[in-house]
DNA sequence: CGTTTAGTACGACGAGCATCGAACTATAGC
DNA sequence: GCTATAGTTCGATGCTCGTCGTACTAAACG
């Protein structure tokens, strides 16, 4: 079982979009507060984000985001860092991401 | 077991309305493809409206939606009208609701 | 090289979910 | 009253999910 190249470098940018999965993913309260602090645009490492649940559930949230479309990832030294799929989102689904943030940043 | 008194008349009105319980009711394909058909408006019976599932899994979405505060029931003879409570959602998560639609109706 | 730091992968566990068929309730029509 | 129609409720089943701890990988720092 070989792995994408892609994921090594960059991982999110090209997959289907598919709206029932993103979702799901915003369905959830930790994800949905990972996404609000991924709000200001700029890349977060995922420890820099506050988080209630263990490392490997943070891990596996990112997962699940990120198979999503919703969040990209880029190795940087000992870091990932994250950022928003802001412009694939806008794209696929225009409106949903801001409806979603405004309502969840409050 | 004794069954709360506005069930039989209108259910839906008084919740909440929590966008995680939300998010998820819109996560589903099936509950997509309801609420898709119920967005003009109008009121529908549940077997009035094209669904893929059996009755009993049907009624099952109805009540995921209708606990998310997505729709309401309305007791009509021996129907069931469902409508999208397109107000309470607007009021709570502007935007949400019509960027979702957008893009599952196509 | 050893150690710390950042994150992923792997089970495991318990809870929730989507699905079904069958039984039940209630209304409408004959 | 009987029957058909419209939904709900009730297990049961199998899958998915969120959570965790532990083990692992990889980069940085001494």
């Amino acid at each position: 079982m070989s792995v994408a190249v892609a994921e090594l470098t960059e991982v999110g940018s090209s997959a289907p979009l598919s709206l029932p999965a993103v979702l799901h993913a915003l369905s959830d309260p930790v994800r949905l507060s990972i996404v609000s602090q991924l709000a200001d645009g700029a890349e977060h490492s995922c420890n820099s984000l506050e988080v209630s649940v263990a490392k490997s559930t943070c891990s596996h949230h990112f997962r699940v985001l990120r198979e999503a479309g919703v969040v990209a990832q880029r190795a940087d030294g000992k870091c990932r860092l994250n950022r928003l799929q802001v412009q694939a989102l806008e794209a696929s689904f225009p409106g949903l991401l801001d409806a979603v943030l405004r309502t969840s940043q409050r």
